[in-house]
DNA sequence: ATAAAAAGAGTAATTATTACTGTTTTGAAA
DNA sequence: TTTCAAAACAGTAATAATTACTCTTTTTAT
């Protein structure tokens, strides 16, 4: 099962790296499309997957049933907007301590978490306190 | 739209107080529909979400594309088997303060974290180191 | 008791994702 | 440079969790 290259595995990665909003396969697919007009949808699911397993991109659940997606696999945090929905990297330390603190208090092995924040971004703060 | 009593929320509560292993809709379903046959998944589901609603249960999404739900609505952690996916309740103090870590790198407001480890229950690092 | 609102049962629909099938592409070796 | 098996693809069908819909039953304020 040797890896081969594949065009449009490379425009997906290509895609990823150029967008900080974290896409779901849907987007990712639509916006692949212009490029490759009768790429899959399949395709798209297929390749984000083989991506994530291989470790070249983060597959990120953040509660909302959809899957999105990151070419940036450098361990940060993520913000979810309550309102709207996006996804913004947070710029914050990491905090592998809390793995010790887990631990202290189970007698199971604990190898990571996942953590991530929510409430409203900038722009729904904004938007709330022309109109509404 | 006022809330009207009926057997079967109230069954579905009960069912989820007596439990610490996090169900999902469907094990509720299929443990309600023993004291009620013919109890309906539908209305499993909407129970659920009203009782999650109105903060009488939490909804918790661990990633595994299903939702667990949990009677304890105490502010607490979870531990997630990367092996058999069960779900346990973690006795740890709350990280109240991420919320103010995090917040001094976003220019939005942050209302929450949603945190959760994973790794190896006792019951699969047991198993492991028997067999396999 | 009555009746409007809420809830239920049963079923259909939706959504995200995975699996399958037959065709095309890739790349190492002849 | 052809060859050919493995990998990937397009297109479509299937699955799984959840939500929506329709008509009937239950609840509860009057």
């Amino acid at each position: 099962m040797a890896l081969k290259y594949s065009r449009q595995r490379e425009t997906i990665k290509d895609f990823l790296v150029t967008r900080k909003d974290h896409p779901t396969a849907d987007m990712v697919y639509m916006n692949v499309r212009e490029s490759y007009p009768n790429i899959s949808l399949g395709t798209v699911y297929r390749n984000l997957t083989l991506l994530a397993d291989i470790g070249e991109i983060a597959r990120l659940r953040v509660g909302d049933g959809v899957d999105h997606f990151d070419a940036d696999i450098s361990p940060h945090y993520h913000f979810i907007c309550s309102e709207c929905g996006s996804v913004i990297d947070l710029d914050m330390d990491s905090l592998d301590h809390l793995i010790d603190t887990a631990s202290d208090c189970f007698n199971g092995q604990i190898d990571g978490h996942v953590t991530y924040f929510y409430g409203k971004c900038s722009n729904c703060l904004k938007k709330e306190s022309k109109g509404d």
